[in-house]
DNA sequence: GTGAAAGCGCTAACAG
DNA sequence: CTGTTAGCGCTTTCAC
């Protein structure tokens, strides 16, 4: 029955202004609850719908923020993202998830999200973003910010993997320990990142170069997963010159190494030791030496330099790279 | 270069007025082929979008879900919501996420929503909707789904928290332990759901039934915070009679319990058992015995009924809800 | 907490 | 054929 109404319908028949209703549609906490009852009703009555293109024409920016991420469920991208919500929620941006499952999705993502109008900013994590594409939002002047990325002309979120593995090999050494592990996480999709193989070569590397070695058989790279991680690392314990130390590439695959201790009755550190990456909640709950890469501060962070530029066109591109930093607990 | 233009930044550039770019848009037969093909040119030079037509666009390729979650980064929401993305990532629906920390703002979001035009679906995790928001979802037939919450006219994903507590008394006392404690949190916000009142409620009665007691210096309702609950566990522990098994309401306060247990130097569960709630990941890492809830199955089944419903409007309400079951670990 | 008024990007008369 | 101008329904300062 009813015909289309518009705001001024809604407002007249509820005898406010049409400021008052458009609010109640935009930040309902600002009315007053007894108005807000009453508009509600009159909307109700009336089977008001807003109008989508009109909204689009009044509007400037839409406040909606974007997340683009790896189709992944390992806690260092779910905590990041947390942090990204966080930061977000205090502010009146809405926040769109976009997790992509493969490299076409992704470069899909990419080439449409800067016309589409469907964000003001975006934030990408740990996906490579090509050369055209960033060209792309270069010229839309598009704000976008990336994590565990880097590209000269993006502002962005730098992780120093390669620091990470040194640090890791380094802090090792220190507590006297002999003979080394590794294992991470190998054959990564085409489309993220290989931020293992910077980790383990940083490792390798500066064990080497302090005399050490890692010999083959102390080494893996296997797939995503805890049983994965607990059946390498028992394949590794198992070996006649098993390692004292283990560096594993994230905290989870740390977590496997102290599952797969204890399952085969070995302490730790004491049979042997782990030092993880990342240094997630787990890490903490679980007592687990690592490496912090500032997880929750980094979300914080790449909201602010995105509203910043989301705010200020002339953006100066940043580069923030948080300090590595060993988290002394009691698996290391 | 370009920034997002619009017909007037066409119009100036080709030397004409408005009416006529917008003519070539509508009526290109009225427009001198002259001026028709510089306009063009003009447009592609100026990868120019008329700004409804992207948001149509928008509207057409892409849906989006919304869900409504209490502002807590508790590892049970966060993995709800990741199970929930995981599931959508598969489709080709946006995922909307607003958190909320206020009652006003909850009522804001429920009042607003169905209205906005913003969304075409919602799922609420463990906040409470009024009969009034709901009669609201429903005279504008708008697909909603609740977790954690139950109404007779909406689809939902129920948990039985009573059932739940009484679990883990069942299990606790099938186990042989004879004294018993708990922690959950208390003065939750009072716009999200009191889970830990009927757990306890389960518990206890539970308890009692089968002659044993919950002695009020062995239970606590404490802040929201891994400090909390270590430090209220450690005050339950160092009592002259210390219970030998605790319900945790929460798996993270299982974890308190844990390294309350670690700092006093307590084995766990020979000197102290503990249960937890949820069955995080975490909880399997660290081999604590649970009730499962079934959190990440919760999610895809959310997703399924939402998009069902959003398919077909003639849907049947459907309450599903998950048993719940203990996973015997290591904890107790 | 609320309203007046000035846009937003675009279309549609209405002249010329 | 083309420009001027008045809206369209909604958002957003900026006052009160």
């Amino acid at each position: 029955m009813a015909k289309k109404s518009t705001i001024y319908d809604v407002a007249s028949l509820a005898g406010v202004s049409i400021t008052t209703v458009s609010r109640v549609l935009n930040s309902p906490g600002q009315v007053a609850a007894a108005s807000r009852k009453k508009i509600i009703d009159v909307m109700k009555e009336l089977s008001f719908i807003p109008k989508a293109d009109a909204i689009a024409r009044a509007r400037k920016d839409f406040k909606r923020v974007g997340i683009l991420t790896p189709f992944s469920t390992a806690p260092s991208f779910v905590q990041r993202i947390r942090s990204i919500a966080g930061a977000l929620s205090v502010t009146d941006f809405e926040l769109i998830t976009y997790s992509v499952a493969s490299e076409d999705q992704l470069s899909g993502y990419l080439s449409m999200l800067p016309i589409s109008n469907r964000i003001d900013g975006l934030i990408v994590i740990a996906l490579p973003v090509k050369e055209d594409e960033i060209e792309l939002f270069r010229e839309y002047d598009f704000p976008i910010v990336m994590i565990e990325i880097s590209h000269p002309s993006v502002s962005s979120i730098e992780i120093d993997n390669y620091a990470g593995g040194k640090l890791a090999a380094e802090y090792l050494i220190s507590k006297g320990y002999k003979s080394f592990g590794f294992i991470g996480e190998g054959g990564q999709p085409a489309y993220s990142l290989h931020a293992t193989d910077m980790r383990f070569n940083g490792y390798k590397t500066t064990l080497e170069q302090n005399g050490m070695v890692l010999s083959d058989s102390s080494v893996s790279f296997h797939k995503y997963g805890m049983e994965y991680s607990v059946d390498s690392v028992k394949k590794i314990l198992m070996d006649d010159n098993k390692p004292d130390a283990i560096f594993a590439s994230s905290d989870l695959q740390a977590v496997g190494v102290i599952k797969a201790a204890r399952e085969m009755n070995l302490k730790v550190p004491e049979d042997i030791a782990v030092i993880g990456f990342d240094d997630i909640d787990l890490a903490d709950y679980m007592g687990i030496t690592t490496i912090n890469q500032s997880l929750d501060q980094s979300g914080q962070t790449a909201v602010e330099l995105l509203l910043e530029q989301m705010k200020d066109n002339s953006h100066a591109v940043k580069h923030i790279s948080y300090q590595l930093k060993v988290i002394e607990r009691y698996s290391a």
